[in-house]
RNA sequence: GCUCCGAUGGUGUAGUUCGGUUAAGCAUUUCGCCCUCUCAAGGCGACGAUCCCGGGUUCAAAUCCCGGUCGGAGCACCA
């Protein structure tokens, strides 16, 4: 009671020690932070990576980091995987390290040879070199001496139970006869590794803790038995390792460090190390990070397959696709992703980032580069009383000299876009033909099929505050489209205004622009050359 | 159902390990101004977070402890 007392008449007092300690602390700690913030720009420096950087990673050491990344090549690469392999590879290169591609491809039911060259392509694109390239299918002899050792062990034993009972006993926690007697299962093991059971009559599974509250522990499967074609094994291989089996040990065999992956595996990451455990194999420090995922944009494969399937998505490059190959096609830059994924860090929370702030990362980079055109949507003629025939010079880009210009034939016609005939129409205003001269439009002409605004000329001079508009010369007219894409769903529903193409004119220099191609239609967007009459709006 | 994980402005993150330098940095979005022959980019500025909630510990908590709430993941002979 007396002590509480004091202690109010004492905090005062308290208080003043403590700002006083703090503000000695400060001054020592400025210079302690000069230190630390020093270092810290040297490390940007040497990373080369002033924009965004990865928290630094536990246990590593410079020079002595390896990490991989372990697709499987059972469909085409999308940004969920270039998170992972950006990442992946940032480390191997912020501690100097290496980075193993592995085609974890396990499974001949899904594996298709497609799938690993558009792996290849994919990571080629975002600008990734693997040190290593390697499938898990390489190894496989090593795999199946790995398993053999364990059934030795008495670490693993062969299952020939019923999946339904399998799942049954595992929900319940509840052992099979088949874990009891090692001698059957060296038995089983050996006419499984010749091939003496049938697909679905055996496998082989860890002896893990049938009663854990971790369920990944419930003895897993390591081996099945899969008939199938595989893309570089063909028929010689049946007895086929789990994902479960094959990722530790492939990746202690490869000399892994770090191996980082994606949130849902965490409860797997006991399992992983107890099968080290039993086969005395190094392990590797593990990290998770969250999955990437976007409102209204499907990333799994399954759900783009169905898509496509179902005919709702013509190909693996639809722009509204999140793969590498449409993202491409769309306009998409490979660093702006690479900055993208940085700034998402190594979060364990799940969320669905902005598409806007890719776009907005991906505009700064590709405005300074892209030329200025004229597209008019929804053209209509505009005809100019008086003005004459003759060759215009126009600027491709606003500041950068280097893109030249463009001369174009320009008479007294033509084409801007109906919305904005229509509305200087409608208010009266005198607007510019940008590049060109003022005009005002004072009446619309209407024969059977067409309509035609026609316009006075009101001057060249170049006001700041005269809106402007571009504008394509009539006999200068090339038919053109322009792709919109847009989220595939909303909310969960398919939206059926996903794609919309728009129809126009363009001023005919665009037909003579390669495919890939980056410009800017001015005041419509940023976009990528598709074809010769058709181009992709990245964004705005 | 059981187990695990997460939660910071409209959105994405930094900071949480080792409580105090900043009641919160950056980016994006939106809006305003400047610049500009684009509704782009660039420059400047504004709006916007009692750091999920409730307790506790402490002179001091976004940060530590306890209890909730909400969200996600795993429980395959897929990876």
């Amino acid at each position: 009671m007396d002590l509480r007392r004091d202690l109010k008449n004492l905090i005062p007092e308290i208080k003043e020690i403590v700002q006083k300690i703090n503000v000695l602390s400060l001054s020592d700690q400025k210079a302690l932070l000069e230190q630390i913030g020093g270092a810290k720009v040297k490390q940007e420096g040497r990373t080369d990576r002033s924009y965004a950087h990865l928290p630094p990673l536990e246990y590593a050491e410079v020079g002595n980091v390896v990490t991989r990344f372990p697709p499987e090549p059972n469909g085409y690469p999308h940004i969920g995987h270039a998170k992972a392999a950006i990442i992946d590879e940032e480390y191997a290169r912020m501690y100097n390290g290496k980075l193993i591609l592995r085609f974890d491809d396990t499974n001949p039911l899904n594996e298709k040879l497609e799938y690993y060259d558009a792996i290849n392509e994919g990571l080629e694109w975002l600008g990734i070199k693997p040190d290593t390239v390697k499938n898990t299918s390489d190894d496989i002899q090593l795999l199946h001496d790995y398993g053999k050792k364990l059934i030795l062990n008495d670490s693993a034993y062969v299952c020939t139970c019923k999946p339904e009972t399998i799942h049954t006993l595992r929900a319940k926690g509840i052992s099979c006869e088949c874990r009891k007697d090692p001698n059957i299962s060296l038995d089983r093991s050996k006419k499984m590794f010749s091939n003496s059971f049938a697909q679905n009559e055996a496998i082989i599974r860890f002896k893990g803790n049938m009663s854990s509250q971790n369920t990944a522990l419930r003895d897993p499967t390591l081996f099945r038995i899969i008939e199938g074609d595989h893309p570089k094994l063909h028929k010689q291989i049946r007895v086929w390792p789990t994902y479960d089996f094959a990722a530790p040990i492939e990746d202690s065999l490869d000399g892994i460090t770090h191996a980082l992956r994606t949130k849902e595996y965490e409860l797997r990451n006991a399992l992983y190390f107890a099968i080290l455990d039993r086969l005395n194999l190094r392990k590797p420090f593990l990290t998770e990070f969250s999955r990437l995922e976007f409102d209204g944009i499907p990333i799994s494969k399954r759900k783009i397959k169905q898509l496509i399937e179902n005919g709702i998505v013509k190909s693996w490059d639809d722009p509204r696709l999140p793969t590498l190959m449409a993202m491409k096609r769309r306009g998409f830059l490979p660093e702006a992703i690479r900055k993208f994924v940085l700034s998402l860090g190594m979060t364990l929370a799940e969320t669905k980032p902005p598409i806007k702030t890719l776009e907005s990362l991906n505009r700064k980079i590709i405005d300074p580069q892209c030329r200025r055109l004229f597209f008019v949507k929804d053209p209509v003629e505009l005809q100019v009383l008086g003005a004459v025939s003759k060759e215009v010079v126009l600027r491709n880009h606003p500041n950068n000299i280097d893109l030249y210009v463009r001369k174009v034939q320009v008479s007294n016609s033509f084409y801007i876009s109906r919305e904005d005939a229509l509305e200087f129409f409608n208010t009266g205003t005198e607007f510019r033909l940008i590049e060109l001269f003022n005009v005002k439009i004072v009446e619309i002409k209407s024969d059977s099929q067409n309509q035609v605004f026609v316009a006075i000329q009101t001057g060249d001079e170049m006001k700041q505050s005269t809106p402007k508009i571009q504008w394509v010369a009539k006999e200068d007219a090339y038919p053109y489209k322009i792709i919109i894409a847009r989220e595939l769903y909303r909310g969960e529903e398919y939206n059926k205004d996903s794609l919309e193409i728009v129809d126009g004119v363009a001023e005919s220099f665009v037909s003579s622009l390669n495919r890939g191609t980056m410009i800017q239609f001015v005041r419509f967007g940023f976009c990528r050359i598709d074809s010769n009459e058709v181009a992709i709006l990245t964004h705005r």
